[in-house]
DNA sequence: AAGGTGACTAACA
DNA sequence: ATGTTAGCCACCT
């Protein structure tokens, strides 16, 4: 009934992302119980970006850099995002996940 | 139907 | 130290 178990379980773990914060590919491929499954993090976005209300700005590579390639899904478009939600992006599309990144667990 | 690509990361030589 | 190879699984042609 899933088309997709791993999409499925990516999706979740996008939802689970907190207001404001970033994660990487590899933390939600890890999260999502794939260590080497950044390749279909960021190819499953590419495909449910808006149609299952994914925040998937949140999602980008370990350097803090917005790595879309794809015109559908613009940088400029991620970054107004991000920054909608309180989040730095430098001009060259960068964000400090020393200040925004969120790995997995929240730090009550 | 089968093969190729992909918004990545890490390990190996 | 840098460069190259390997791996993950879903979507598209």
């Amino acid at each position: 009934m899933v088309e997709g178990n791993f999409k499925q379980r990516v999706i979740q773990v996008v939802k689970k992302i907190p207001y404001g914060k970033v994660t990487t590919y590899g933390t939600v491929a890890t999260l999502a119980g794939l260590p080497r499954g950044g390749r279909l993090v960021g190819g499953i976005l590419h495909f449910c970006s808006e149609d299952q209300d994914l925040p998937w700005q949140r999602i980008i590579n370990r350097f803090g850099y917005i790595s879309t390639k794809c015109l559908e899904h613009p940088k400029a478009l991620q970054k107004a995002l991000l920054e909608d939600e309180g989040v730095e992006v430098s001009k060259d599309f960068i964000v400090d996940l020393k200040k925004y990144g969120w790995w997995g667990e929240q730090n009550f």
